[in-house]
DNA sequence: TATGAATGAGAGTTCATTCAT
DNA sequence: CATGAATGAACTCTCATTCAT
């Protein structure tokens, strides 16, 4: 107990910080199920169980929470993607992790995504602070598979064509299976659908 | 000239569509700058330069012009898109003409397309009428790209791969394009990128 | 032949007379329908089978046109009422027949009183043109029954009280029985009761 | 003081009924000076000297309101007037007090009644939530006529007639008389009618 | 005279945000 | 810090009335 003061107050921003990943995950929820201009901020509090005042403390505004709750989960979704494909030495096998991680997230979080897809980033005042960490995210998931398209051209797996405009292309292909797969119930498991992705992506479907 | 006195009524019925498309055109601007809640009905009878109740007349409500708008636009892009495909009989180059032709109606259409990214089909009561029409679209294009890719499998040209999952990968691959673009200004024609696409697709980018 | 182009005045006016004739007998019923806030004026051009536009070539606005309803409903009351009751020389016999008119009449156009008892004379600007004949109306049909009074009074039929006052009690009465009889349905005749409320009027419920 | 945490609760109900309290009277003369549509939500706030949306933390929308105030005065009068026709033992007594009662607390209230005689039980959605309570109050005071008459039947006061007839004549008159004194101003108090009232109910009117 | 499309003021209601307790 | 009652701006939609045809 060097500085028994301070102790006090990390216990106070533990709690602070417990009870703003309460309001975040009860957000989550609300959201997912009413939209951004569906869900009230008094739902939210009263699915946090909290007053509707107290959401003021953890977050400015009502966009501020919903752009927390994306960016949130957007970044854990790039954390867990990075984690797969970081999982590997071959850059091949990597993008096939890395494609996969991203169904099988998608799958794992599927209310959430049912906003993500229909409102990216946010409705409301376009360009606001809604919209300041998500695209940063997003290039951390482009440099990702640059890293490793690039580490398989050194290898000569790939060809050298630009790693930049590749890399969208892999997400694109995995975002358009995860729209399609939106409002279909039950479903198969997205993550299935990787192996045909990367099979595409590596060697086309032109007869040979 | 038979019938003057239905020349009236044509008038009437002429006069009153183009009314719509005013309205429609005005409500695509608006709703291009400020999404379906930023956007009233107030200020999208102001740009169409009409009082706010005439909108009434020809839109039963404000939900129903948002999905009028998207549904136009969507035709008519899946319209030029079929278009463009249907000029050659040559399925692998009618592949390019699609992809293409997607880039291109984005790159034409851009201030639209910043709603259409963000909010797909549509933010407000989610399941209601707006996303009636759209995803009726979205199918024809896909049927289209099926077709196309079913032709060129009698021609030996494409594996024997399941169409009905090529299609929409082709389609994300556009999509995502035109994602990355979306905020950026000055920008390069989207439409440049379609042979990357279709190259990607075709062959893949694995080293041979 | 006289007057020629006065025969073709006269044509026009028999004619606005009878248009204005089908716009209250289409009003009286959407009103009676609707009331007057639920009834909007073009429903009651739709009614007459005329463009909402002619309605106001008839009345000048939305609550004459009520008050015309209205009136005309109330002077036919009066008038059935002071017919039947002149029909007569026996004076009770007149208060019998006057209060048994009142009750039929409630009976006769039952549609229409559901208005009257519940918006009496017009709900909206309180005291306005609205208001203006029905009171008149009243008054006849009050000094209708004082003239019977006061005849039974000069007969010794009936004690020297104050008529004025009498009368409204009489009219008071039958108009209770017809609230009663207001949302109950099927009904038996309302005039049925007439009986009763002159017996009460004449001779009292208390035991002799 | 046994419970001193629940009379923060308390205290908070007691607000809660007494700011009810405010807006119900504001509402009452609003309502009574402009009638339903006459009066906005906004006009009654203001007369409350609160925000508009208060109202509805307190009533979940107009016509509940105004269901409310209707409810509350005329469950007042049926208590009034019981109270009074309860503190004597005669019936007939109690039967002259009742009438007075309810001229009186006409006199008394008159400022509401402007707005209850002309519409009864209320104008809007006829047959919705407003008309609920309103019935079974004239119900309650029709039971209470019955009873006092059919007590005067049982000491030979009152002749066998059928007293759930009756009762609504003794009512009518006394309503009859309020509708009468309405607009005029000045006004000679209602309730010295009452005798008048009753020496016709009891002994009508006919010479002997 | 008749039409009915257009007008635009106005109303009820919601809800993000504030602040006294 | 937490509360939740109060605020009031803003929105969608209606409809009485007008007027060019």
């Amino acid at each position: 107990m060097v500085h028994p003061s301070s102790s006090t107050s990390d216990r106070r921003e533990r709690e602070r910080g417990q009870r703003r990943a309460l309001i975040l995950r009860a957000a989550e929820r609300v959201f997912a199920a009413a939209g951004f201009h569906g869900a009230s901020v008094e739902s939210i509090a009263a699915e946090a169980e909290l007053a509707t005042g107290t959401i003021y403390l953890y977050f400015i505004n009502k966009e501020a929470l919903y752009a927390s709750v994306f960016e949130e989960k957007i970044a854990e979704k790039v954390a867990y993607i990075e984690s797969e494909a970081r999982a590997t030495d071959d850059p091949l096998d990597g993008l096939r992790r890395a494609v996969r991680a991203q169904l099988d997230f998608y799958d794992q979080h599927r209310a959430f995504f049912e906003i993500f897809l229909r409102q990216n980033p946010v409705t409301p005042p376009p360009g606001q602070a809604a919209a300041a960490l998500a695209p940063k995210l997003y290039q951390r998931h482009v440099e990702l598979l640059r890293e490793l398209i690039e580490a398989a051209q050194r290898q000569d797996q790939i060809r050298p064509l630009q790693s930049e405009k590749l890399a969208p292309l892999l997400i694109g292909m995995a975002v358009q299976i995860t729209r399609d797969g939106l409002g279909q119930d039950p479903r198969e498991p997205l993550a299935d659908q990787a192996e045909l992705v990367l099979e595409l992506f590596l060697h086309g479907v032109a007869a040979k």
